[in-house]
DNA sequence: GCAAATAAGTTTGTAGAACAAACTATACCG
DNA sequence: CGGTATAGTTTGTTCTACAAACTTATTTGC
């Protein structure tokens, strides 16, 4: 467990390692919890929403649930959405919520795409 | 080798299958094989300067010439760019340019993007 | 002129994940 | 009760990105 999950570092030009060049990345990095597309679209919903229950999530997405659950996994782990988990009547609810981590990550995310689609001009 | 790699497809809301709800996906669609950083990275050089070798690519992305060598392969067997291998001098040199599907490819997945990203204003 | 470094790549091994399918647990329905 | 629906979680497999090791050829050093 050496390397932490934060955004992917660009390699700064510094001192030799690995292969005959160097590794990874240009730019500002990608955060690749953010850029994977099942998390993309939960994080853009849960960024527009603020708050959501589990199923809204599931239909808003199409994803399965067994997917959103495991995504949401992740992205607590990384303290991007907080998860409340109570009842309705009798019925489990779990609601979500970006935490301000989140938000940041997301706009983040947001401005190094459009960065880096932005030289793409037709 | 039974799913070949175009776009991933939105599942439309169209009769069961799987789990108790439907699998991947919304809109319109995001192509992992543009998705993938290091992949966009090369894609988005190659958009802008529409002929590199690979030494240049290489110098450029700051990938490793084993990843470069890999990821262009990848995108050479989806058609997405040309590979055209020769000599200058004695030394060898790869030639890459992107297709005209290549191009089209970028050009969709910018403006999928683009959309999702548009919906997350601050 | 032969070793060692450098250049331009390619191939291989492995660790990490995304996804689907199977499972748990409870509630309602008849 | 037996079956189906709801709300999730866990497990298993397959895929794949990345780094490291390997080619093959070419300069450069001595």
């Amino acid at each position: 467990m050496s390397q932490v999950n934060g955004p992917v570092r660009p390699s700064d030009a510094g001192s030799g390692e690995s292969d005959t060049r160097r590794s990874t990345q240009a730019g500002t990095a990608i955060d690749k919890l953010v850029h994977e597309p099942a998390r993309l679209l939960l994080l853009a919903c849960l960024y527009v929403v603020d708050a959501a229950d589990f199923v809204f999530l599931l239909r808003q997405t199409g994803l399965t649930a067994g997917n959103v659950s495991s995504h949401v996994s992740k992205l607590e782990e990384a303290g991007y959405v907080n998860v409340e988990k109570g009842f309705v009547g009798k019925r489990p609810q779990t609601i979500l919520r970006l935490t301000e981590q989140g938000r940041a990550a997301v706009r983040s995310y947001r401005d190094t795409m459009n960065q880096l689609l932005g030289s793409l001009e037709d």
